[in-house]
RNA sequence: GCGCCCGUAGCUUAGCUGGUAGAGCAGGGGACUCUUAAUCCCAAGGUCGAAGGUUCGAAUCCUUCCGGGCGCACCA
């Protein structure tokens, strides 16, 4: 395509429809007028939400005394033109605030550019508060910059964004267009950091550990695989940071946190983000008993922060987090919502897959006695805890890196906290003996060899750091995503992750 | 991965059992000095997700592909 003279002679011009054309030829006519449309600074602004809040009870057609030197800037959202007087709607972050000019005091020159501003431009104006006879708040503009000026339209102020894979693909517009999906994200953010603050007041300490390691573990999953060039060697994203985490309580941290992406390479769905936010805690010298305790008292204190209140709705439901919260026993459950034992279920495979088959619980002839626990979990006994509970002492099968019972080598000291039907965090007493991680390591080696891909690898360097001696110790780990869910009360993971993954746009 | 649904202008959309696309907002021109989905007048804007097929004729029917949404499965 020939230049049609508007890219300054450079060939460089955006790929845009006929609408663009309008705008680059205004930046053309503005460079000519010696005005620059991409401004370097705008400083001494005040936030328009300050405005409102310190004018508040500014009354009708009343002009501010104290606010000779007010200055502003935000997008333009809207405009209303009057001839010779226009008003927009600016915004700055998710705060709006209306500014009037008129032809009087800012010239026909300046008045003329003010009137040709688009929807989505950026400007900066200086000027006095007051408020107009409908009773809104204003700043009566005395003079005016552009500071940005945009080529693309917004979509449309009444009807909005709806279309999700352009809100998840441009999410920057989504952000402009839908103030809500902002606070929303904002309230994710004050989660994390309310956690670190409260598990920092604790005295734990926040680390970070590879995220790039040479074997993944820590979880049962299936990693994303990738290559390290200067060390020619294959690398794994993390599944998990627990084998590094208690490496370091075997280097003498007691009390640790980190909060950071895991990487697990499996579906995508309402719930499941192929990168996702975990915080992982571990605690010496106590057991999954004092874990429990904090998991109730922190989960509370944080859906206070987020929502300022520790009750929140799921749909219809009213769920209260205040502590204490019932523990429960796997067995117990299963007993309760199945009419089946653990010990049931381990000696006699067939007679609980019929149960389950009866529930409509999808099981397989190949189904191991762990797979048809956590699938009667998942599939029966969550979606009948409603309110939190824990559910406590899991089967040694379902879970190879935890301490097992003094009084049952069956059963592992280990707790899944559950809340309105969905598993908000799991946690063990943290094994600390290297001959039994040995032999759990190759139980699952074997789990491997007969094509379980999501069977733990067995991690020599792990196993050398335990032989050093690791202290009794509880862990923790939460999905921070899905805790954002909950308090906020949104069903996609989408609506908790600013850019969530999609295929790739052509 | 499998099943169901969706894809029309920058955005929100109309378009019936096939007759070759219509609007609102945004953008452009004009009028209007307290409006707020401002209003009024004028003009412009579409390879109807892509490619094949059926047909005299396809946005519409069929097939495949691409992208998305929602269920199911695996996982947190």
């Amino acid at each position: 395509m020939p230049s049609d003279g508007r890219d300054g002679g450079d060939g460089v011009e955006p790929r845009l429809p006929e609408w663009g054309h309008e705008r680059l030829a205004e930046i053309d006519r503005l460079r000519e007028d010696g005005v620059e449309p991409y401004a370097r600074s705008f400083r001494g602004r005040t936030p328009l939400g300050e405005i409102a809040r310190t004018y508040a009870g500014l009354e009708t057609d009343q002009k501010a005394e104290d606010s000779h030197c007010c200055r502003v800037a935000g997008r333009v959202m809207s405009r209303r033109e009057h001839g010779k007087a226009a008003f927009l709607t600016l915004r700055d972050g998710w705060d709006d605030l209306q500014v009037y000019a008129k032809i009087d005091t800012l010239g026909e020159v300046s008045f003329g550019r003010f009137k040709s501003l688009n929807v989505g431009d950026i400007i900066g104006c200086e000027g006095h508060v007051f408020r107009t006879r409908r009773g809104e708040l204003t700043v009566f503009v005395e003079s005016w910059t552009i500071l940005t000026k945009s080529l693309r339209p917004l979509p449309e102020k009444w009807h909005g964004l709806h279309d999700r894979e352009t809100r998840y693909r441009q999410r920057y517009v989504d952000l402009i267009a839908n103030p809500e999906v902002a606070r929303q994200l904002q309230g994710r953010g004050r989660l994390v950091s309310g956690m670190r603050r409260y598990l920092e007041d604790l005295g734990f300490v926040e680390v970070e550990t590879p995220i790039l390691q040479p074997l993944p573990g820590g979880a049962l999953a299936r990693p994303f695989m990738t290559h390290h060039n200067a060390l020619d060697t294959e690398l794994y994203m993390r599944i998990a940071p627990e084998l590094y985490l208690k490496r370091l309580l075997v280097g003498g941290f007691d009390r640790i946190f980190e909060i950071g992406k895991s990487f697990r390479n499996e579906g995508i769905s309402l719930i499941h983000n192929p990168e996702f936010t975990m915080m992982e805690l571990y605690w010496a010298y106590v057991d999954y008993n004092a874990i429990m305790e904090l998991v109730e008292n922190m989960i509370p204190a944080l859906s206070e922060e987020v929502t300022g209140s520790t009750e929140i709705m799921v749909g219809e439901t009213k769920i209260d987090l205040k502590p204490p919260w019932p523990r429960r026993t796997v067995d117990s459950l299963l007993r309760e919502y199945l009419d089946l034992s653990l010990e049931g279920m381990r000696a006699d495979q067939q007679q609980a897959k019929q149960v389950l088959r009866e529930r409509k619980v999808d099981v397989e002839n190949r189904d191991t006695f762990a797979m048809l626990v956590d699938k009667a979990l998942k599939h029966v006994v969550w979606p009948a805890l409603v309110q939190p509970t824990f559910a406590i002492d899991y089967p040694l099968e379902l879970s190879p890196l935890s301490k097992s019972r003094a009084d049952d080598s069956l059963l592992v000291e280990r707790f899944q906290a559950i809340i309105a039907g969905r598993e908000m965090g799991n946690a063990f007493s943290e094994l600390n003996d290297p001959m039994d991680q040995r032999r759990r390591f190759e139980e699952q080696a074997r789990n491997r060899e007969a094509g379980d891909e999501e069977a733990h690898v067995v991690d020599e360097d792990f196993l050398r750091a335990l032989e050093y001696g690791m202290p009794p110790a509880g862990g923790l780990g939460i999905g921070i995503d899905r805790l954002a869910m909950l308090l906020l009360g949104v069903d996609s993971i989408r609506d908790v992750i600013l850019f969530p993954q999609l295929r790739p746009e052509h």
